[in-house]
DNA sequence: TAAAAACCCTGTAGCCACTACAATGTCAAG
DNA sequence: CTTGACATTGTAGTGGCTACAGGGTTTTTA
């Protein structure tokens, strides 16, 4: 299996598959007489792993530790379970924020519908103000990053 | 004003000042005789602007275009509005995606809880398989991104 | 069989919005 | 006059890829 046929199976680009060997999650392979890498299913199963992790999220530091659990199954699942829970943490803690972003968003985008006629635009008005007295209100320490979509990325 | 006083009043890192002149989000003030930066409450104003829609989780680009209507104040509110919307869906995308996230990362955990006993972690051969059969489930094109917090770098 | 297309390789640079540091310069207080 | 806080420029690093450039190899087609 060739890494264009690896990449087809696990819905990966070509190119980030060597990320990934590069840095380590995938191991590197024995190649062909023309220097090509050769795969097997293991590895399909390894990068939909890592993709799937990603998919929900995590970091590829996250990932790794997930993969050494794998790799020596005999170890206990509290340490997988305590890293999960982090996770869900800063997966709960970011979609919080961003509920309450949509909702400031949304008052902004009322300001306007109410000062149209006035000289100026509230929403410009509003947003040299803003800064919400409850200052930090959700300073979440989680690695969980901005508003701007990862999805459509992967 | 010194760059300091500046980042003091407007909550904000002296390096992200510079950084933002760089990007022209500032303009380039007069300097003092020893080359220090002078700034004005016209500057704390402005950066405050910008960090209160950095704290909407825009992107830089979005607020150079916010800039530039409050610059020119003539201009009709309702660009504003289309740009303001369009955020808006952004965000509420990605806040319906780490909805469901944090859903599946929370029933994932529960696995852990039934198979403990198991001879290997449910967790780790869910995430093996895992894989939604309804692929690219939210592929939203927007640009707000990850899990991992912004919000607590700002 | 030869040419064209499709695939693979390495290496490097770019993305975003900063952050951190090194090496140096300026200024106010004690 | 020394100490320390502050300022300057410039460069490199962060994460997780993505997008080339400039080559080599393999497969398909004419």
């Amino acid at each position: 299996m060739k890494i264009g046929e690896l990449a087809k199976a696990a819905h990966t680009q070509v190119e980030t598959i060597r990320y990934y060997e590069r840095e380590g999650l995938l191991p590197e392979t024995p190649r062909t007489e023309g220097n090509y890498r050769v795969y097997g299913s293991e590895h399909v199963d390894r990068l939909s792993f890592i993709r799937n992790c990603r998919g929900l999220d995590m970091t590829l530091d996250e990932i790794r530790i997930l993969l050494r659990f794998k790799d020596s199954p005999l170890e206990n699942c509290a340490d997988v379970n305590d890293l999960l829970d982090e996770h869900i943490g800063h997966v709960a803690a970011r979609s919080k924020e961003l509920k309450a972003l949509e909702r400031q968003l949304k008052t902004l985008r009322e300001n306007c519908r109410k000062s149209q006629q006035a000289s100026q635009c509230g929403i410009l008005s509003e947003l040299s103000t803003a800064s919400h007295p409850d200052q930090e209100l959700t300073t979440s320490k989680g690695h969980v990053h901005g508003a701007h979509s990862l999805k459509a990325k992967l």
